[in-house]
DNA sequence: GTGCTTGCAAAGAGTTTGCACCGTC
DNA sequence: GACGGTGCAAACTCTTTGCAAGCAC
């Protein structure tokens, strides 16, 4: 039952988070993740706190989407979505041309990237009537 | 002083908030643009409320950064970023190899997209000795 | 005049923090 | 036993909303 977590102390609580960040396949976030641990078994503000500790650890990622912050174990999970203006429909890309890049990146920026989430903000083939093209 | 923003209509707040953001040369928070305008002209609800129909008829570009919305006048800006997870330093990237991209993206998922942020996560050079290096 | 827009105040979501107690190492 | 971690409650930041008055068209 021993577990790992860099200098972090192995609670019950650090646990079950890891653990329920596990079992999910795309990033959610710190009150989605709340809601999978069972009832009173940790607190709110304590998934915050471990979330960030992971963070700093290089356990976790996390990343931003609409204003609330989604958090997923490293090395796993690749989200790049097509976000509509008007009515917010959203809608997956699959490929992703955009490790190659990556490398490029590192050498000129001396930066180690461990993620890159994307985003693509337009209209969505129902809403783009309603506006202008604009550019 | 004739100006026009679609079907809205042209009120003095609408006017200085535009005239505010076209003096920016990045992407603004609604705060940030709030504090911009002369003292006791536009209310912040206002600014939110104004900064939100104008994304609705693609004159600006909302963009996310760090839990907060950003704002600038569409067809401008381009910001693509790397953000340590550690430290928070910053730093951002000149050439953006993804425009080529943006036209496959469009034909195949029928959205016409306006604006790709691109943020890129990981440890900056200071930082990154102190983490394990994950994959 | 009609109806979109605004200011004000209050509420709301998401997140952070202070503090005393608790549990891991 | 020391010190990092936790629960609880309160505070904080950013953003949204209800409503009555105001202004563009």
């Amino acid at each position: 039952m021993e577990r790992r977590f860099g200098p972090l102390r192995a609670t019950s609580q650090r646990i079950l988070i890891h653990d329920a960040l596990s079992s999910q396949s795309r990033p959610v976030s710190a009150e989605d993740l709340y809601a999978l641990l069972p009832k009173e078994s940790v607190d709110l503000s304590t998934v915050y706190r471990t979330l960030d500790a992971f963070v700093k650890e290089g356990i976790v990622v996390k990343s931003f989407f609409e204003s609330r912050g989604l958090y997923h174990l490293a090395g796993g999970i690749h989200r790049h979505v097509l976000v509509c203006l008007d009515c917010h429909a959203t809608e997956e890309i699959d490929d992703c041309p955009f490790h190659e890049l990556e490398d490029d990146v590192e050498s000129k920026t001396d930066f180690q990237i461990l993620y890159h989430p994307l985003e693509l903000f337009g209209y969505c083939k129902n809403c783009k009537g309603k506006h202008p093209h604009k550019e």
